[in-house]
DNA sequence: GCCAACGTTGGC
DNA sequence: GCCAACGTTGGC
């Protein structure tokens, strides 16, 4: 069992939107980086959990949970020239980008902020908190994971 | 809206 | 393979 955050942000698909989908599950389409990609790719298993956290938006931070629902597979927008997400180098035959499925799993009554999460010394050091991260999925230890929580309400 | 920090692209 | 130019992310 591992843990990850993953953002997202919320005027385009936030966690009320996931909730709101069908069995509150959506595919996580669109990532095009090569590191968020081989997490996804390679690291990620059904049942792992996810904290949902919302980006360029005010405030930014971790607004619920979600769990990996199903393994990953090529990532369809790719290869759809009306997408925005449309890149013309993936190939269905050897595809370059992938997805995993998320089910949303709670919302936070208070959602933890950027800010609060910074304040507390147990997770300086996590990937999300360090300088100049701008990676969409980071991975979370069980330590990191336990303090967040703690942190909720 | 600004801009720092990255990642990617493409000429050479 | 280098690196300048460019695009994107995302906090502020």
């Amino acid at each position: 069992m591992q843990y990850w955050l993953m953002k997202s942000e919320p005027l385009t698909f936030g966690i009320d939107d996931l909730k709101a989908m069908p069995n509150k599950t959506d595919h996580w389409d669109g990532v095009r980086n090569y590191q968020a990609r081989n997490m996804m790719r390679d690291d990620m298993q059904k049942g792992d959990l996810i904290f949902f956290y919302h980006s360029n938006c005010k405030p930014p931070g971790i607004v619920g949970i979600a769990e990996v629902a199903k393994t990953s597979y090529p990532d369809h927008t790719a290869f759809d020239p009306e997408s925005k997400y449309y890149d013309p180098k993936s190939d269905p035959d050897k595809p370059r980008w992938f997805m995993v499925n998320v089910k949303y799993k709670k919302k936070f009554k208070n959602m933890i902020s950027l800010q609060t999460l910074r304040e507390n010394p147990l997770i300086e050091n996590m990937v999300l908190l360090r300088p100049g991260n701008r990676l969409s999925i980071t991975p979370v230890s069980e330590t990191e994971w336990k303090t967040i929580l703690a942190m909720t309400d």
